[in-house]
DNA sequence: GGGCTGATGTCAGTGACTGTCAACACCGAG
DNA sequence: CTCGGTGTTGACAGTCACTGACATCAGCCC
């Protein structure tokens, strides 16, 4: 047997959401975070760069997968339809996730500037990496930012939506739909 | 004579930029902006609510702007063409500011996450207000946040090409460009 | 003159985050 | 099997962002 438990990155995740939930995000401390785990304040601060970090723990992955997307589109698409690619895989991956938890993470985050502050640095992260992509494939440099960060507006609102729970709609759906009322807005809607 | 030297918010603001430019904004301590400004550290936190604010002095006036022209818009205009008023307006009042000033304290906040991430707030306060605005002009939830933070991908591409200097196009040509770009590539280009 | 207000100074305190060193289970080489 | 390297954690001290409470004092109104 170990000398410690296994996985003490995935309980602080575990306790930092519940903490976060159950008192709010500046009423919890990082050393209870880590109480709460059976570890020290320090080892959370080793897994985790700030007291932020430790809620947005799968978002290299998703990154990655949306770029895939992207990369992924046929050469004929233009870059919109290539960053719904992107958008369609990220739909696919986070629909697999418990809705329940998702809710509850983003109603930690709703409740606090400084995690928003923090989401809004992940998604321009992917928009970035998805505006590199756009460009390997031929798109301008303008318009390559423009359609990967309104692609992240669209993920977020879809998100925003199916978290919710208002209707019965799949993330996939609710996805679609939302990248359907950009391009009406924009097409002079 | 007063019994201190007036404008104590205008020094800490001309001070923090000085020296986040020099020293860099992790470098940079908060009773040393105070001391170089002529205050205590805790006039400082009470002018700013933290070390990033100081950066983002003029942002609600910015909003106001954005704001009251998107309100100013035609009945018949489309959102996007509302929002397209609101950016005008933005490009006018951010062209009177020097644009060697801009271009410091856009260097300053390109050099650290942290301050990309309250730009990115701001930003998206700025959207939120002006996807509000759209709604009480009749617009979807939906369309009207999507409007909003498309033309806040607009401002940020627009400003930063303003700012590097690279061409000599005033703001509000290249803002017009950049949202040409925008329905281009929502067109289907 | 006297009290009120607003901006500032002073001071003590909490908590986020970091650097450093030690301890110890694990694992591969010999 | 033993030994040394490796990875994870604990322990501890330290810096700095930020806050609350109270004192100070110029300007203003009466």
């Amino acid at each position: 047997m170990s000398r410690w438990e296994p996985d003490s990155r995935g309980r602080l995740q575990e306790a930092a959401l519940a903490l976060y939930s159950e008192r709010g995000f500046d009423q919890t401390t990082a050393a209870e975070i880590a109480a709460r785990a059976g570890v020290t304040e320090r080892t959370f601060f080793r897994h985790f760069a700030d007291k932020r970090e430790v809620l947005f723990g799968g978002s290299e992955i998703l990154q990655e997968r949306i770029v895939s997307g992207v990369a992924g589109a046929p050469t004929g698409h233009t870059a919109l339809e290539a960053v719904a690619r992107g958008l369609d895989a990220a739909a696919v991956m986070l629909g697999e996730a418990r809705r329940d938890l998702t809710a509850q993470r983003q109603a930690v985050i709703a409740a606090n500037p400084d995690l928003q502050e923090r989401e809004l640095a992940k998604l321009a992260t992917y928009a970035a990496a998805v505006a590199a992509t756009l460009r390997q494939r031929g798109v301008g440099e303008l318009q390559a930012t423009l359609a990967a960060e309104a692609g992240m507006s669209v993920l977020r609102v879809a998100i925003r939506q199916w978290a919710n729970g208002d209707d019965g709609r799949s993330l996939p759906v609710v996805m679609k739909a939302s990248m359907a009322e950009l391009r009406a807005v924009t097409a002079g809607g």
